[in-house]
DNA sequence: ATAAACTTTCAATAACTATTGAAAGTTCCG
DNA sequence: CGGAACTTTCAATAGTTATTGAAAGTTTAT
């Protein structure tokens, strides 16, 4: 296989990834090319390499950056700013666990406190309603211990505790 | 708080985590209401209760069907069709790690495999792309054990073994 | 076989999200 | 200051995904 396709289609994969990660397709695809690129990119190169325009791709990167996966550098008597990847993919996994979390955890878990302040009334269906929101409580504390816990660890020791479990 | 607020909250709630889920949003709405019902539901009752029309109810019911988190419930005596939800919270999570394992994990895995048969022509790119390629695979392989034994794990096994670690 | 009761389909359309590119903004340097 | 080099914004538009609802299809009972 060549290398122009195999990197266009690990582009096209890693977008599509990135997506179900919660990315979205583009900024994915960008942050892919900088993942397999020797050296840090410009603005005007990821535009060219991904054929989109200046202002999707200053978007992008700056998504990018906001979710903390990307690094703006700068080149001593150069004005442009150069973008590498974070490329350590455990470093990467961590910091979308956490954004992640941010975004989409604690938000539930203000709603489960909130709904869980519903008045009992004696019927059948705020009955029901109270059990299931504890069970979604529990759930939810549950998972964001453990998110929280993987967002703060260690590469090796994850794994190697981790996976000593799931063998 | 009244039951009917905190029962449109918590199924907005539910939308949106359910979104994050790889569910899209009505498909968790309807999820979220045979969650709190305290008894099987048909079409209608789910089309009236969320507002959405007849074509819309029908096609998230059976894709929900199609993720087998809920399930089709016949009454004697009845022409309709009834619908509930797994309820039980550990199933649930269980079945999307499944069907997002299949859905997403293992492209991703195939295209690993394929872009890795690139040749290396001896330049700096395709020793990175070759490199990157390695340690995704690593990653994506580590998850897809992970997610296997997610999959297959009991409640309580996982639970204790897991939050033991991350205390 | 007929018809009522119910389910499924699908073309039209609404709603939402992503993308463009030119204009406005900023920074740097002589 | 003036203007070149670069970045950011944003209104317009393209593209995608979700939703509607009426028509077609299916099942069941008589």
């Amino acid at each position: 296989m060549k290398y122009k396709e195999a990197k266009e289609e690990l582009i096209q994969a890693w977008g599509n990834l990135g997506y179900s990660w919660g990315l979205n397709k583009t900024m994915a695809q960008i942050h892919a090319l900088l993942m397999i690129s020797t050296k840090p990119l410009t603005t005007e190169e990821i535009m060219e390499e991904l054929n989109i325009s200046r202002g999707n791709a200053n978007m992008n990167v700056r998504a990018l950056l906001d979710w903390h996966i990307i690094y703006r550098i700068s080149v001593a008597g150069d004005r442009k700013e150069y973008f590498k990847s974070e490329k350590d993919i455990w470093t990467l996994a961590r910091q979308v666990a956490k954004e992640r979390r941010k975004r989409e955890l604690e938000p539930i878990l203000k709603v489960l406190k909130e709904v869980n302040e519903v008045t009992p009334d004696g019927t059948e269906e705020t009955k029901e309603f109270k059990k299931v929101v504890k069970e979604l409580k529990n759930f939810a504390d549950k998972s964001d211990t453990l998110l929280d816990s993987f967002v703060k660890s260690e590469e090796n020791w994850f794994w190697n505790t981790v996976l000593k479990l799931f063998k």
